[in-house]
Parts: structure tokens; sequence; C-alpha cells
DNA sequence: TACAAAATATACCGATTGGTATATTTTAAC
DNA sequence: GTTAAAATATACCAATCGGTATATTTTGTA
């Protein structure tokens, strides 16, 4: 790793939380240099202006949410368990929250959805890769037998992260774990309902 | 209705589409004056500052969707229809928002959520009172014998709210109802279960 | 350890930010 | 129609915005 990688990955790491939390608009370069203890000229060496920090920071952001994610997943071994521990990573998401701001994926999506064409695509990339995922792991499930055959798993899939979406915007904003837990009990019983 | 009170109201219009649409942060004095073809002068003149605009403007937004939304259901008669009806209203709300840039209550409760503590407090004021209704007609549904009596109404109400706004946020974002469909679609399926 | 190259800091740029003091116009009551 | 008050426009403010040219420092290599 050169020192410009490892300046261009510090430069990141520094400034994910503070995008994440006060959205591309609200971060100013001033936040920026003061995050990482850096100048401009630092920040302009190693990135060709705000736009392009603000999408690594986001890319970063969604790789540590990503990484923690499977990895509470795969110390379980049905698919059922993986799910459950997925939703149960969900929850815990509101209180602590592997990039400070929240989700990155609802945060990026509300700010960029009407007015920033670039991030949008970004954004949707992600957005149907995680239902790609969350489908996978439902017909994982039906093909090892733990789920009825009858479900269907990409509309299953848009229903959990969709609601779980939404409550973590609910949790967030309200400061209560109470909406996410709802929500979240709700998807069990599905899951419950659905397994065999 | 005095010059003033006009005035107000429609500088209140004219702004909340593009508050609502490029958040607080994003939206600029110089973005108030071209939409309303006032000068600085005029807007100060009614407002102590920006963000007395952009609360007056929320305010308005929300009363213009829960206006719609009302109206939509009082044309029916059961709990159950007016619930449904609910459902259809936010299933159009993808591609056609009361207030151009989608659900206010989403957009001002990411935008708000971490760093702007008066707006938070009056979004989540509206995100309790939403959940109040909702869950009112579900109450309103199991004493007139429309629901089963063990549904949890509040918890019901949570589901029904988060995995409509977690669907919207990824419908606008994807320029595509599918999202907003499947979870609305699995919503009145809810609806069809909890009725006797 | 000398030295070229790469990386960072400094100092600056014009444009735009939210906001205000004051001049001008419009409004409404008489 | 006159006139005081209310509302709006004009012209300005310091601060901050994102960005850049250039000077200085740090880096890795010979």
């Amino acid at each position: 790793m050169t020192k410009a990688e490892r300046t261009r990955q510090f430069i990141v790491e520094k400034t994910a939380p503070l995008f994440n939390t006060k959205g591309y608009d609200g971060t100013s370069l001033a936040d920026l240099t003061e995050a990482t203890g850096l100048t401009k000229g630092a920040l302009y060496g190693n990135f060709a202006d705000k736009d392009e920090i603000a999408e690594a920071a986001f890319h970063y952001s969604m790789k540590k949410v990503k990484a923690l994610m499977k990895q509470e997943m795969e110390s379980v071994k049905t698919y059922k368990q993986r799910l459950q521990a997925l939703l149960s990573f969900f929850a815990r998401y509101v209180n602590k929250p592997p990039v400070a701001g929240g989700c990155p994926l609802l945060n990026t999506a509300i700010e960029a959805d009407d007015h920033r064409t670039s991030m949008r695509r970004v954004v949707t990339k992600e957005l149907m890769a995680t239902i790609d995922f969350i489908a996978s792991q439902l017909e994982g499930g039906v093909k090892a037998g733990e789920f009825i055959s009858t479900i269907k798993p990409r509309e299953l899939a848009y229903v959990f992260f969709c609601s779980v979406e939404g409550a973590l915007m609910f949790s967030r904003v309200e400061r209560s774990n109470e909406p996410m837990e709802i929500v979240v009990k709700h998807c069990k019983k599905i899951l419950d309902q659905i397994s065999q």
C-alpha cells in the first residue's frame, strides 16, 4: 500500500461518518479538513473534488456495514438462523450503527433521489445487491427444505428490507428502539410462519 | 387574511416543494427568491430566518399530504376499506407525490435526525400522530368486528407505516414502482388475514 | 546522504452563503 | 385623494463555500 493509498484510506475513514451524519450538502470542506487534520492541499492531492470523497466514503461505509453483517450471519448454520441474525443485526443498528449517522443506504438514497444523479446510480446498485442477497438466502432456505416452497423470495426480501429501513428512519429520529423492535419481531414471525 | 398572511402562505406554497426535494441544506436563499419571485427583503419581512421558512414549509407539506390522505379514506365506509385506501394512497405516492420530492416525513426525518434538533422534534410529533392515526383505524376495526381482536393495533401500525416508508425510499431512488407495489400488496394481505 | 519525486501546506481566488440596514413602493383606513 | 403604516426592493455585509496555484516538506531510492 503506497503512501497515497494509505492517505486516501485515512481520509475516507475519517470523513465517512461525517457524510453519513450530516449529508453531502451539510458537510463542508472545512469539516473534512477538521476531521482529518489535513489541509485542502492534501485532500485535493488525493481526490479530484468533494464528490469523489463523498462517493469513496459511501463505498467505505457500505463495505464496513456489509462486512459486519456477513460476519454476524456466518456464525450460524441454517438459512433461517442467518436471516434471523440479519434482522438482529439491523435491530442493533439503531443504538450501535457500524458507521455513525445510521444506514448509509437510507441516508444517501434520500439525499440523492431527486438531485444527485451519479450518487443515485451508486445507491441503486447497492440496494439491488442487498435485495438479491436477502432473496438468495430465502431461496437457499427453500432449496434446503427449511422454508415452504410457496414463498416468493424476492417479494419477501423487499418486505423485510423496506420495513427495516423504514423502522430505522423512525427509530433514529425518535431516539427509541421501539419501532425497530416491533418491526423486527414481525419479520421474525414471518420467518417462523414460512418454516417447515 | 391580511397581506402579510397571504404573502407568508404564498412563500410557503412556493418553497415547500423545494425544501422537500433538495433538503434544508441543499436549498439556498437564492433558490427561495427565484421560486417565489420575491426578494430577500420580502422573505425576511415575513419570516425570521431560513429555519422558520423551512419549518412552515414542512407544516404546509404535511397538511397537504394529510388532507389528501383523509379525503381518500373518507370515500369508503369500513375500517378495512379505509386502511386499504390509505395503502393505495401511499402506493400512488411514488409517481404522484402530493408535494414534489416525496414524503416530507421521510425526507425531513433523515436530514434532521442527527444534527437539527428543533426539526427533529417537529418530525417526531408528526410521526407519532401518524402511528396513532393508523392504530386508531385498526382499533376501530376491531371494535366494529371487522378485524380479529387478537391483533395488536399499535404494532401493526408500525409495521404498515415503516414498510411503506422504506418502500418509498427504495422506489423513489430506483424510479420504479416495484418495491412499493410489493410492500403494499403484502400489507393488504395482512389486512385480509386479520379480517373476519 | 544526496536528490528527485511525491505529498502536503500555505495562501489565495471568485462565487455564494445567510442575513441586514435602509430606501422605495404598496397597502389600507380615513 | 391623502397619508401613515406596512410591505417590499435595493444595496450591502462579513463569513464561508468549493477549488487551485505555488511553495514547502516528506518520502523512497540510489
